[in-house]
DNA sequence: CTCCCGATAT
DNA sequence: ATATCAGGAG
């Protein structure tokens, strides 16, 4: 199947009309609890992140509080999570960051946010898109995935895959596409074992049946 | 490119 | 038993 403008139209069209209602897997009240549930669902299940972040808030809401427990503590609060030394030493200097340059608040300027520790262009993204309302296309695993699998947006790094899908999506359209995607990743276009029979893509989907 | 890493799905 | 999970840093 050759991918032209028109079938990449039909796609996005498809994506909306059956994920308009999706809404964020991961749970936070505020600007600073997305910010560390996505630094915390790193290579680790949304399920398991909202564990352990709603044990983790109940002490620690904010970046003072954070600091003040101390890392050693913080460490066993997200343990469960995984790769949890690298992200408890992130999250800690994030936390300090916060306090002492941005008033325990979290910037909402991109290149700002990218500066954090533990903070990538995935994760500013996201909190770029979903805390502060501004048009963004965070790549993660799945969008990446589902995005190379129907050739949405071909690349071989998340950055190139979000360039194409700025290119192929609406503006208006860039922060709902990612939780198409992210969706329809989780659901049928499985990284292990596609469903591609009960797939509402597989029309216009290059990889059906060959993954 | 490698390392970080426990929990879960298959 | 192994692949994968809302990645990022060195």
């Amino acid at each position: 199947m050759r991918i032209t403008k028109k079938i990449k139209a039909e796609q996005v069209a498809i994506l909306e009309a059956v994920y308009s209602d999706v809404k964020p897997a991961l749970r936070f009240r505020n600007p600073f609890e997305l910010l560390i549930a996505v630094i915390l669902s790193a290579q680790c299940t949304d399920v398991r992140v909202n564990i352990t972040t709603e044990r983790l808030f109940a002490k620690a809401p904010d970046a003072e509080a954070i600091i003040a427990m101390g890392l050693a503590e913080l460490e066993k609060e997200i343990k469960d999570c995984g790769l949890f030394r690298n992200k408890a030493k992130n999250i800690m200097a994030t936390c300090h960051i916060l306090a002492e340059e941005f008033g325990g608040q979290v910037p909402e300027d991109f290149d700002t946010l990218l500066k954090l520790p533990g903070v990538g262009r995935k994760t500013a993204n996201v909190v770029t898109s979903i805390a502060f309302n501004r048009p963004a296309i965070a790549v993660d695993t799945h969008v990446f995935r589902v995005s190379n699998r129907l050739k949405l947006a071909v690349g071989e790094t998340p950055l190139e895959v979000e360039e194409g899908l700025m290119k192929a999506i609406p503006q208006t359209l860039w922060s709902q596409a990612h939780h198409w995607l992210i969706w329809h990743g989780r659901r049928v276009c499985k990284a292990r074992k596609p469903l591609c029979e009960e797939c509402p893509l597989g029309e216009v989907c290059p990889s059906r049946g060959r993954v």
